[in-house]
DNA sequence: CACAAGTTGCAATATTCTTTGCACATTCTC
DNA sequence: GAGAATGTGCAAAGAATATTGCAACTTGTG
């Protein structure tokens, strides 16, 4: 049952017991929170004390002795470490206790990365860089808030060398961006938590026309799914109503970096050319230092 | 598609679902649980309701639908399913091409928002959140591909009440946008790695027309350091040649949050607002019956 | 256009879980 | 060894949560 749960969840709690220490009862039932952190981040009062055998009442008071409200809010505590150190071992978040709402949300961040990072078969985007990079142009369709990964997908991949446009000016230009493609084409539907009707049907149009249709979603959309060759899955989760980009925008950016590494030659040659045009229209602010791109990609195992 | 491990949990629940699919209602919360897969587990029924923009009926309702005796049944058994996909499969993710470019972006980000965690004061996050929340109006600043993260700022801002605008339009109406504000009003100023011309100076103008001026940045942009009035930095190192917009993204992500904090009441009822909007408007896909298997009906909205 | 079938929200009800007052038991001190 | 202080269990009060009856509404059909 304990894994490698331990370290940071085991600490913190011990660091919450008093200075006198605690009555024995008490600490019998640390005893158990200790080592049964998943009983103790979901089960009720009355199963933990059962399984201390104590009584429900001290299990109320251990939280209270140990500086919490009551039992909901120490497990409220147990259940965010518990899960945290489930998801990521490695990062062991030393501060996160409980702050303000922004620290709570790079936590959770934090957390739907680390999950992202073990979930996703980096196989699938291999498979899709090397769509787009095969295809006579490459779609992105993305609304809402979700635009903002589409277009930051669009943008740093038509810097790699790749022809990829996205679509975020309304259903008008949607439609016409569908019909302007077909067989040899490919269109990546991006969409969390709530799915919008035009994506949808834009990807299902794009199927029925030979296009090649991948999809990036929190796994919330059957509909979606069906009309997509591939499906690449992204928590979402947010600490307030907002579903986070944070984990969507990760796999942009590694499917981009997957992109510039299946033809390195053409990337580099892309980016050179651009670095000269925004040399040109004096864009920048300063000189940056000249970056090598052939050697930041050039290894690739696979 | 995807036949993981990890998605026992979607597809478990998903198998539940009846022969005639789900009502509107209750397909719609079906998509919140199988997104937020962690507030499914530990939330109550309401809160879940909420989320899902039904009422807290359609939950009880919809867990006995899919075949349990009521909300806590159903939850008990997400959270088992939620536990082992969150424990199982590391390993699996570990190996398969540990060194591709895409996990090696992946693992760069987590990094990154690992740094960020522990690095980022959140005072600054609160006063910027404060600042846009008391502001008459704020603008957004971010050209190139940082403009995705102005725009989800600004998205998700305006979602939560608070009249927030990105200009990515264009210096030429960036010129004008600046124009528009003045004294009481607030400006972001969103760049990473190289800084564009036109944002600095936005910047500095607008702090000479009295705007108070925030600056999202990594640490290598002294100029637009000395516009601001506060600035946060973030980690943006990507492993190619691109700048990774995930860090950013997730403080933007952070900065909503906080700032749907400060008035918790505005920010609930604009959503609300929204919300109904986007039902009038006929956005969201709403068809609660995806396997039908030769029936291919043609999606029409409604 | 009206009716019927089905769906959803509201609000009262029922249930479950947590907290706390009180009494008994145990332990420590003089 | 007696008294006081503290710890613990029991059970009732209190709070939170889930369920269900009912009415209003929407959608499909004749």
């Amino acid at each position: 049952m304990t894994e490698r749960v331990t370290d940071s969840f085991q600490d913190w709690l011990r660091d919450r017991v008093p200075e006198r220490g605690l009555r024995p009862k008490a600490a019998a039932l640390l005893e158990v929170l200790l080592s049964q952190p998943r009983r103790a981040s979901f089960g009720a009062a009355a199963e933990l004390a059962q399984l201390a055998g104590v009584n429900v009442a001290t299990v109320t008071r251990t939280a209270q002795a140990l500086g919490f409200a009551g039992w909901p809010a120490l497990q409220q505590e147990l259940r965010a470490r518990y899960l945290s150190s489930l998801s990521a071992p490695q990062v062991a978040a030393e501060h996160s206790g409980a702050g303000s709402p922004s620290s709570r949300s790079l936590r959770r961040d934090l957390d739907s990365l680390a999950l992202l990072n073990r979930r996703l078969d980096e196989g699938v985007l291999r498979t899709i860089a090397e769509a787009v990079a095969a295809a006579g142009r490459t779609v992105i369709v993305a609304d809402g808030s979700y635009a903002a990964v589409g277009m930051a997908l669009a943008h740093n991949a038509r810097l790699a060398g790749y022809p990829v446009a996205a679509v975020t000016s309304g259903d008008a230009e949607l439609a016409n961006c569908v019909a302007a493609i077909g067989p040899g084409d490919v269109l990546i539907a991006i969409s969390f938590w709530r799915l919008y009707e035009s994506t949808v049907l834009a990807a299902n149009e794009a199927r029925a026309r030979g296009v090649r249709v991948f999809a990036l979603t929190d796994a919330a959309s059957p509909a979606l799914a069906n009309a997509a060759e591939e499906v690449v899955m992204v928590p979402a989760e947010g600490v307030a109503f907002f579903p986070s980009l944070t984990a969507g925008m990760a796999v942009a950016q590694a499917l981009v970096t997957q992109l510039a590494s299946v033809d390195p030659a053409r990337t580099s040659a892309s980016i050179e050319t651009a670095e000269g045009m925004w040399s040109k229209f004096g864009l920048l602010h300063r000189r940056p230092t000249p970056p090598a791109p052939a050697d930041q990609h050039s290894d690739q195992p696979d």
